[in-house]
DNA sequence: GTCATTTGACCGGG
DNA sequence: CCCGGTCAAATGAC
C-alpha cells in the first residue's frame, strides 16, 4: 500500500527568474503596533513592454483585502526558522511551494481571533536571494484587540521583538546584480546553533544583534565585509550556477 | 489533555 | 491546465 508517487523532486522547477529590481526596495522601520509602513506592490515590471492599455490581469474587483506587503530581515543568527513575530499570534494552517520561488511560503492566520472574526491573515514567503530576509504579506485587518491584555501587568510593550535589522534592504543600486546578499548566508555558517524552545504558547525570543552590528559598522563601505563578499562571491558563483 | 504544528488533498481562479 | 490558497486530519510537544 502506499505506493504514492514518492515526491523527490524538490528542487528544479523555474530555472531563471528576474534578477535586479528597480532598485527601491520597500522596508519596513519602526514597530509600534500602530505604526505600519503599508506598501502598495504591484509586481516587478520595471518597465519595457507595458502590454497594451487595455486588458490588465489584476485580481478581480475584490481587492478589499489589504494586501500590505512588508519586508523583514530574518535573525541571522542561525534559526531563521522563526518568523518575524508581530505582536499578534499566528497560527500556521498551511504551506506551498511557490512557483518561481525556492522556498516555500509559509501560510499565518490568528491564534485565537479567528474564532472570532479576525480576517487577519500573514503570509510568509522567504526571498529567492535572501534567505535571510522574510517578505510577509499582512491581508485583513486584525479586528481583536491585543492591547487590553497589556496595559496592565506592567511591561506593555507592543512589540517585545526588536526587529530594527531593516538593514537587509539596503540595496546599492551600483551593484552589478547577485551575490553579496547571499554572503549572509556565511555568518549561518559560523552561526551558533540555536535551539530556541518553539510553539508552546510561551514565548519565543529570537536574539537578534551582532549581525547587525556587524553590518552597522559596515556603514557606506564595508570593509570587512568587503572581504567576505569577495571570498564567497566565487563560492556563490557555482553555487548558483548549479541551478 | 490541549493546542499548535505539520502534510495532503481539494477547490477556485486565471 | 496550472498555480495558489484554504481546509482538514494527524502527530508531536508541553
Amino acid at each position: 500500500m502506499s505506493d504514492r508517487s514518492m515526491y523527490h523532486d524538490h528542487k528544479q522547477q523555474q530555472q531563471q527568474q528576474q534578477q535586479q529590481q528597480s532598485g527601491l526596495e520597500f522596508m519596513v522601520r519602526g514597530l509600534s503596533g500602530s505604526t505600519g509602513e503599508i506598501k502598495m506592490p504591484l509586481m516587478d515590471a520595471p518597465d519595457s513592454n507595458k502590454a497594451s492599455s487595455s486588458s490588465q490581469r489584476q485580481r478581480k474587483r475584490s481587492d478589499e483585502a489589504n494586501k500590505i506587503v512588508k519586508r523583514v530581515a530574518a535573525p541571522q543568527m542561525g534559526n531563521l526558522d522563526l518568523p518575524p513575530e508581530d505582536g499578534f499570534t499566528w497560527r500556521k494552517y498551511g504551506q506551498k511551494e511557490i512557483l518561481g520561488s525556492r522556498y516555500p511560503r509559509s501560510y499565518y492566520r490568528c491564534t485565537h481571533q479567528k474564532l472570532y472574526e479576525c480576517p487577519a491573515k500573514k503570509q510568509v514567503q522567504r526571498l529567492d536571494h535572501d534567505p535571510f530576509t522574510f517578505e510577509v504579506t499582512y491581508r485583513g485587518t486584525h479586528t481583536c484587540h491585543m492591547s487590553s491584555t497589556a496595559p496592565s501587568a506592567g511591561a506593555p510593550p507592543p512589540e517585545q521583538i526588536p526587529v530594527p535589522p531593516t538593514t537587509t534592504t539596503m540595496q546599492p543600486p551600483s551593484l552589478p546584480s547577485t551575490t553579496h546578499w547571499l554572503s549572509m548566508q556565511f555568518f549561518h555558517d559560523l552561526g551558533g546553533v540555536y535551539t530556541a524552545g518553539s510553539s508552546g504558547g510561551g514565548g519565543r525570543f529570537p536574539v537578534v544583534d551582532m549581525a547587525d552590528a556587524m553590518f552597522n559598522s559596515g556603514s557606506s563601505s564595508s570593509n570587512s565585509l568587503d572581504l567576505i563578499f569577495s571570498s564567497m562571491d566565487d563560492k556563490w558563483d557555482s553555487e548558483e550556477k548549479k541551478d
